[in-house]
DNA sequence: AGCCCTTTATTGAAGGTTCAAGAAGTGCCG
DNA sequence: CGGCACTTCTTGAACCTTCAATAAAGGGCT
């Protein structure tokens, strides 16, 4: 068992702050303005960007990175809301296939606009180029390790 | 209004995807070997970390970087588990200020190794050690923007 | 002192997330 | 075909977080 250094200390502790600051930050900022989570609106901006603007429910959970019964919740709420809207699935009768709708494309539109300005002040306006792409090459492999974590042939993310 | 380049979107899209996965790996470590999310944890250890393991409440809150509300939740959840105690503030009869209880000590020392490991399994011994000093750079840029954000001059988080 | 504004901390309700359990469909294999 | 294991998705309860409202104390000002 080793402990951390000194550096990968420092490097945690801004890291978590960094990391609860701008979760708190962007959850406000959406939920002011889109009236939703921030959860809920990768949801949204993650079918606008599919062909027919349509998922299954596993493979939209797989690419925003949680749980099926937390999207089962998810989309329910988002349904009641008209933003988009549950269609069973013609080749899989288990299957759920989750539909945005044009009012939540619209809402989508609306809304981005201040929500990438709100990413941008709070990120990519304060890192150099070269930051920017050394944040993305750490989070890929930190990504990349907790996707298949060492030692497990079953996947942990139900 | 500056939309995302396409750097900044994939860096985006991977540093979201890898704090999804981080938060959840590890409130799933902890949950199952202390039996506590990990910011119930991060409180402990901060606690454990201060001369007498004591601190105000207000004070605790500013370090984890939470409002005040939740922090008065998650002590009596904690103190309930025996974990840490309220004590009235001697100079200030509105304050409060949380111990780390002897108890509470001593389940840190025993969980602290098993989720140190779980940190490092994900982060630091996948990153370089240039990587871990980029990563802490960034992580207090993005941090420092966050505490005092531009234009605003009342405190955004209560 | 009295007044007012601020700070400190808590509370309860509403909403979000996790966990374990369960219903329903798929697909393989004897 | 029948059985069995696995996948898909949902559900409800317990727990956590947010938000707005509140109580109580400090501190300045006249």
């Amino acid at each position: 068992m080793e402990w951390l250094t000194a550096d990968e200390q420092t490097a945690w502790r801004s890291f978590l702050q960094a990391t609860t600051l701008l979760e708190d930050y962007l959850d406000r900022q959406l939920q002011r303005d889109a009236g939703m989570p921030h959860m809920y609106y990768a949801l949204l901006s993650t079918l606008s960007e599919t062909p027919a603007r349509r998922m299954r429910m596993t493979e939209l959970a797989e690419r925003v990175k949680i749980t099926r019964s937390r999207l089962s919740h998810a989309v329910a709420r988002l349904e009641g809301d008209g933003w988009l809207r549950r269609e069973s699935c013609p080749s899989d009768r288990r299957g759920q296939i989750v539909v945005l709708t044009d009012t939540g494309y619209d809402k989508l539109v609306q809304t981005a606009p201040g929500h990438v300005e709100a990413v941008r002040a709070a990120i990519f306006d304060r890192l150099s180029a070269e930051q920017t792409a050394q944040l993305a090459e750490i989070s890929q492999v930190i990504a990349d390790g907790l996707h298949q974590p060492a030692g497990a042939d079953v996947p942990w993310l139900r």
